[in-house]
DNA sequence: TCGTCTTTTCAGAAAAGACTGAAAGTTGAA
DNA sequence: TTCAACTTTCAGTCTTTTCTGAAAAGACGA
């Protein structure tokens, strides 16, 4: 447990979160049962009032719950009990803090008028960004409406397309080379080369 | 271009890089052409032995490559053309920091004897967090082999999967038996209980 | 080889961030 | 209302990280 809390302290420092969050928030997952604040403190060796910064802070990233229990006026805290939940909570919250603030800034500075040709490709390659973003963005939100379950399946359906295609490639007198394919997303008009890998992955 | 290069300043110190990095990246990006050190050092206002730091760091990243332009002496830095390049070595680069020690502690300290009731918790809590990262390894393993063009049609067509079932699910009439699935965690080799969701998905 | 141009290193200044104890704030039972 | 149990806040200290200028090291042409 020791060599846990600590290694996700230190993981939790290369993040934007700081060392004493990530030991906290190891701990309380490791634990079977809700911890009060004294004890994390007691637990980590560190002072009741930075156990007290730590649990607000991940509060803020609903990473923590708090509860009472019963006879106990103190107040008890734990992390969920999946650890799916746990990351599909961290993920949403960092696309909240990073992603979308980010797409915000690029969309307000794709409005402003081009004039030099440095501009040009500069705002070009912001456009491609924002696509980019914003992809992976609509994804991260359609991912977060699936059951865990589901999404596991989803991962490894992925893999197995890959290693589908990975096959394919290695037998080429299979892959004849296709066109076809209806309109798809459109939003970004150009028209991606479209078809070859639905196509594939259907057939 | 000074708002998205402090925006990235911004970001990069949420996130393990620091500002004169992230500042450099953003630069170099929206930049048409390569830029010799003295340039950016110039362009951020950073003291030219911060810049080239900086792009040691952004190197050691891969983020950057150096090249010499014919008549200059000085190395000239610049940034992938491909925005999705940039973002598939930053996941690459970020899981070989971050995920694959992580897996390797936990691999440790699986190995341990489990001794108190208290261990017992945390050594399956353990397992299940060892589980889950390993997934997402392999997973973006996987990812990684694809070409740009395919990938994005694989995020593509996990969005659509995903609104596909929520289809269903809003069409009770055609959803049979709900939920399925036996036994599902556990590593990966057994004939995973497969069906119910690629099954879905194809019919 | 030397002299010039360029990059890297590094000790320490400056800034940012983490952590603490003391004090103020909150809550619920009596 | 008061008291004790508990939590939060915050000013200040300590630690870490970032950033700089000066100096060393490296590269290249003459």
């Amino acid at each position: 447990m020791q060599a846990f809390v600590l290694h996700f302290g230190e993981m939790g420092s290369r993040w934007g979160i700081n060392r004493t969050v990530g030991q906290i928030c190891a701990l309380l997952f490791l634990s079977g049962r809700p911890l009060p604040a004294d004890e994390i403190a007691e637990a980590l060796g560190f002072s009741r009032s930075n156990v007290s910064m730590g649990l607000k802070e991940l509060q803020s990233w609903r990473l923590v719950r708090l509860q009472h229990l019963p006879g106990d006026r103190r107040e008890h805290f734990s992390t969920p009990d999946d650890v799916w939940q746990i990351v599909r909570t961290l993920a949403e919250e960092r696309r909240r803090r990073e992603l979308d603030p980010t797409l915000s800034v690029l969309r307000d500075l794709l409005l402003d008028k081009v004039a030099s040709p440095e501009d040009r490709h500069a705002h070009a390659r912001m456009r491609e960004m924002h696509d980019l973003l914003e992809l992976i963005t609509r994804w991260s939100e359609d991912i977060q409406k699936l059951e865990t379950d589901q999404l596991v399946e989803l991962i490894r359906l992925g893999g197995r397309v890959v290693r589908l295609l990975e096959l394919k490639n290695r037998l080429p007198l299979i892959g004849r080379g296709g066109k076809a394919g209806a309109g798809d997303k459109a939003d970004d008009s150009r028209p991606t080369d479209e078809s070859s890998f639905d196509e594939d992955l259907m057939s």
